[in-house]
DNA sequence: TAGATAATTAGACAAATATCTAAATATTAA
DNA sequence: TTAATATTTAGATATTTGTCTAATTATCTA
């Protein structure tokens, strides 16, 4: 899960999965909406599908990317541990 | 915010968080959970710090860091959003 | 005030990261 | 099969990051 964390860090990978919280989004889609190359786009979406926060599926010429949202739910899960706190002891 | 999800990227400063959850710690205790010296132990302190994640108080020759919630709280909320989902439209 | 203890700051350095350009791969369509 | 489009991979580079040692600051106590 360390690697979500990683993954999270990069301001540009946090806009990529607010973008995909609407809809699932091809790669040039994505690109589209950053001043920043193609091949950087394609490096941070690597980081993010193999983190498993993404997956990605060919769809003929495109590659569409979707949130994966059972590591977000782990993260969360952490985050609940700080909350929890006042229930025990 | 954004500095807080650098502040989350780095596992031991993770792991700081998760021992100040438990109760407040000094400096001193908190660098003894670690193999690494205590200017670097330091120097994530001074992160999580600036980051809002903790804060110090000086009690004599001690410095005893806690936790604050409140921008633990805040990107919790940015969690949330890509739970919602389902709710509207 | 001098010495001891707790912690930070300063400065150096190797490793990791984000970005770019150029080249390669995969798919579609003519 | 050739050309066009979509995307990734490779390689280079500047910046950021995590760690260390040495020096400094702050507090307490004898």
């Amino acid at each position: 899960m360390g690697d979500a964390f990683k993954a999270l860090s990069d301001p540009t990978r946090r806009k990529i999965l607010e973008l995909l919280q609407d809809k699932p989004l091809n790669a040039g889609e994505i690109a589209d909406c950053f001043q920043m190359t193609k091949p950087s786009i394609s490096h941070h979406l690597s980081i993010l599908k193999s983190s498993g926060l993404i997956i990605d599926e060919r769809q003929g010429q495109n590659i569409v990317y979707s949130i994966d949202m059972s590591v977000f739910q782990e993260v969360m899960k952490w985050f609940m541990n700080f909350i929890d706190m006042g229930d025990e002891k």
